[in-house]
DNA sequence: TCATCCCTGTGG
DNA sequence: CCACAGGGATGA
């Protein structure tokens, strides 16, 4: 579910509710996250919270809780536990951080060190694109899903980026020219910065909330995503949809070449 | 570089 | 009933 824009949106609304807030405790409601609360030398002050890619770091007494929300995690602030399948609590005086997850594929783990191999940000100068791009012969859709090689991107933020950069998604990476990855490398912070302004994308209500319940917003303004079939934007023709690296992909097959 | 798997729920 | 879902680790 949560891509970065998503994962950001999460950590600028917690992050006055935790930074510098005294964790009290970890309770585990899933057998799954048993044991982590040995990990941590509770209480303690979170120090910070950070994303990385489509990671959240809290900093805890000099060790990392690192959460990754997968497909279908949510965190939200509250007092109570909400709605739904509560999989882990991180109890503060004020309040407490809900991790709830359907489909249990969240992933949360202690650390000293985080490393995951990721890529850049991708944000701020993204001039080695056109060069990083010329190696590989992965369709750019599945190069732009790869998080070694560029951090925090997903399905549909790959999808947006592609259609505004008007590039057809199954190209091979090493075959876009000089142009088409210096536009590629505009559209990415563009689109991302977009969707972060507009609190991310909630394409069911089943899925990503903000921290506070409430839905995004972007999934009013995409132009391809989830829309096979309806007129694009720009021109009017049929949005396609294929298969790319076993996922869904949507473009215009008239405006992205 | 690609399928497969993880897990559960929803929608066609 | 089966296909599919916003992610990613794994092994061929």
């Amino acid at each position: 579910m949560p891509e970065l824009p998503e994962v950001e949106t999460v950590v600028r609304a917690l992050r006055p509710h935790v930074e510098g807030s005294e964790l009290l405790r970890l309770e585990p409601l899933d057998p799954a996250f048993q044991g982590l609360e040995g990990e941590l030398p509770l209480p303690a002050p979170v120090e910070g919270l950070s994303r990385r890619g489509k990671y959240i770091l809290f900093r805890v007494g000099g060790r990392l809780l690192v959460v990754h929300l997968r497909m279908s995690g949510r965190l939200l602030w509250g007092e109570t536990p909400p709605e739904g399948r509560v999989r882990l609590a991180l109890r503060f005086r004020k309040g407490a951080v809900f991790l709830v997850d359907r489909r249990r594929l969240a992933v949360v783990e202690v650390v000293d060190k985080f490393d995951r191999g990721l890529g850049p940000e991708p944000f701020g100068d993204l001039s080695w694109l056109p060069e990083a791009l010329k190696g590989s012969r992965m369709p750019i859709k599945g190069w732009l899903l790869d998080q070694r090689k560029i951090a925090g991107i997903g399905n549909i933020y790959a999808a947006e980026i592609l259609y505004r950069a008007g590039i057809d998604p199954r190209r091979p990476a090493r075959s876009l020219t000089g142009e088409e990855a210096r536009r590629l490398a505009q559209a990415i912070p563009q689109v991302l910065k977009e969707a972060i302004d507009g609190k991310g994308t909630s394409l069911s209500d089943a899925e990503y909330r903000q921290p506070d319940g409430e839905l995004g917003g972007f999934q009013l303004k995409l132009a391809v995503y989830g829309r096979a079939g309806e007129a694009c934007p720009a021109c009017g023709t049929p949005i396609a949809r294929v298969k790319i690296a076993g996922r869904s992909t949507y473009f215009c097959p008239k405006c992205q070449r």
